[in-house]
DNA sequence: AAAGCATGATTCC
DNA sequence: TGGAATCCCTGCTT
């Protein structure tokens, strides 16, 4: 087949096949001043190759007139070097040799390679400890405290999807939190700043609060002292105080207060916490510093610490709920899928007492990942944090969220449903229950431990309810400004709005039977930069509870 | 089904 | 130095 121009005016077109050699023709070298590299999709060109080899072109820029070469062999995806090949191959996805190790980010070998690997019958190795006591040290001073119960109890996992898969948020859910003493309630935070209260055994009853901030709202805490106050941390560098039964807020605390002056100023909040007993608040920004605020002052406590990589997103804080002093932290510097622990929050934090590497890293569009204890475990050893890297599982590729053993960095559980195919960056553990919350894109899903699945009201056990949140304003959410929302339900079931659901029923080992769909209709322009104009139809009608549920097998 | 988009840090030039 | 390109193991909508 002769070669093709796709031009009347471009230059001759040279076709190297796979078998050639690599070096091109003395002519080309001698007239190529210099090189680019183009994705050539045009099918002319792609009819010539085979399906999976990259069109790789050579041509020159002076007069339009050289001769273009393209190369029909086979390079990898990523460093577009010929000999080997990487991306997905099936649910399995083969890293770029040429390339740091995805997961510890240290040349050499790939993921699949790597010692640190997140997987059952390696489990998680902890990274080398940057201060002097082994693992072990560490695991029996921490048994040795009077305050800890001296065996480790049976870990149990909630690995089971229980209640529901609900698509709530009309953005990405960026944090979760259960009430202190309401056992069914669950808080999400959201991109937008929307916070929203509602009840996961009753899922249709809710509460949304659009004002609490104006950009994203990414950790929030209870306060100690009060069932109805919960703190939160936002992007918009302030912390928030709200009444949940009013949803009235007050701002504690306002990094910004000059205003924008560009991103390079510009103080976002993290990860946040509470300190009871110090009746503290600890947030951490954007820039890699922790910060104290003392809740009845309103003053910050001593200067801000650098606990993560200068210039990154400290993106979770959590002070273990037995031992509040022992502090969990999670960064997104790109090298940080580590996980950092940090003895004494008010001792010596120059260095995390241990770091365990996991696959948290991530590109865009995700929640950042956090770790977060689970507040049942006595021995100060449990935490749940959801994975980037997928597993193929049975030709799936899912993300799992797991749970690792911070004493001995062992992966005690990975947990995943063929289902839920998305990443699940936000997960919450119940503070009394055996219930885990994860938040994956807009969804929610609640897990519990299999033996230990209950019916739910309202919903039977082992169904999956997709319940799309309606989205038809803009919310101008200037603060002081006005709120148009009506959180109006107006249910449509669609049957779709969840990828995996066809292949539910029967598929996989994690199957969780007929699925039912509780779709509400999207049907807005999203033009949404803050401030944006209100292209809201106004269309809210009241929740029809007929129309609320939809059973639809597979 | 495939394209487009939202989106953000890093790297490139 | 800063704007453009890149990443291309996302999720959702059209």
């Amino acid at each position: 087949m002769p070669p093709e121009t796709r031009r009347s005016a471009f230059p001759k077109v040279v076709i190297e096949r796979d078998t050639d050699s690599e070096q091109s023709s003395s002519e080309e070298e001698e007239e190529e001043e210099e090189e680019e590299e183009e994705d050539d999709d045009e099918p002319a060109v792609l009819a010539e190759s085979e399906s999976e080899e990259k069109v790789e072109e050579h041509k020159t820029k002076n007069k339009g007139k050289a001769p273009i070469t393209i190369s029909l062999k086979k390079v990898c995806k990523v460093c577009k070097k010929p000999g080997h090949e990487a991306g997905f191959k099936g649910a399995t996805y083969i890293d770029c040799p040429m390339k740091p190790c995805f997961l510890c980010k240290m040349p050499g070998h790939t993921t699949v390679t790597c010692p640190h690997r997140v997987a059952t019958e390696f489990g998680v190795i902890p990274a080398a400890r940057k201060s002097t006591r082994n693992a072990l040290e560490y695991a029996f001073e921490r048994q040795i405290r009077p305050r800890i119960h001296p065996i480790k109890p049976a870990y149990v996992i909630p690995d089971q999807v229980n209640c529901a898969v609900i698509r709530y948020h009309s953005r990405r859910v960026t944090c979760l939190e259960f009430h202190p003493t309401n056992n069914n309630i669950l808080l999400s935070g959201d991109k937008k700043g929307q916070l929203g209260v509602w009840d996961f055994r009753k899922v249709y009853e809710k509460v949304v609060y659009g004002n609490v901030h104006s950009c994203i709202l990414n950790n929030m805490k209870f306060s100690p002292a009060s069932d109805g106050t919960v703190y939160a941390a936002s992007s918009d560098g302030t912390v928030s105080c709200t009444d949940v039964e009013t949803g009235i807020a007050l701002s504690l605390m306002n990094l910004n207060p000059g205003g924008w002056q560009g991103p390079s100023t510009w103080r976002m909040l993290y990860g946040m916490d509470m300190n009871a007993e110090k009746r503290a608040v600890l947030v951490a920004d954007n820039f890699g510093y922790l910060y104290l605020v003392d809740t009845r002052s309103n003053n910050r406590t001593g200067n801000p610490i650098l606990i993560h990589k200068k210039g990154s997103k400290v993106v979770g804080l959590h002070c273990n709920p037995v031992q509040p002093d022992l502090l969990l932290s999670c960064g997104n510097d790109h090298f940080d899928n580590r996980l950092c622990i940090w003895d004494s929050i008010f001792g010596n934090m120059d260095l995390p007492s241990r770091e365990i590497v996991h696959s948290h890293d991530f590109n865009r569009y995700l929640t950042p990942f956090r770790a977060e204890w689970d507040p049942k475990d006595s021995s100060e050893s449990l935490t749940v944090i959801g994975r980037y890297i997928s597993e193929n599982y049975n030709g799936a590729a899912l993300h799992p969220i797991d749970f690792i053993d911070i004493s001995t960095g062992q992966l005690v559980a990975e947990i995943m449903d063929p289902n839920i195919t998305t990443i699940s960056p936000v997960n919450k553990l119940h503070p009394r229950d055996d219930v885990l919350a994860s938040g994956s894109s807009r969804s929610l899903f609640i897990w519990r431990p299999k033996e230990k699945s209950e019916p739910v009201e309202q919903i039977d056990v082992g169904k999956i309810l997709v319940c799309d949140r309606d989205e038809k304003k803009s919310r101008k959410r200037k603060f002081g400004g006005e709120s148009d929302d009506s959180d109006d339900d107006k249910s449509i079931p669609k049957g779709k709005g969840f990828k995996s659901q066809k292949k539910s029923q029967g598929s996989g080992q994690m199957g969780v039977g007929r699925i039912l769909v509780c779709d509400r209709d999207e049907k807005k322009s999203r033009k949404r930069k803050f401030g944006d104009e209100n292209d809201d139809s106004d269309d809210d009608k009241p929740i029809s509870k007929g129309k609320w549920y939809k059973s639809q097998k597979k």
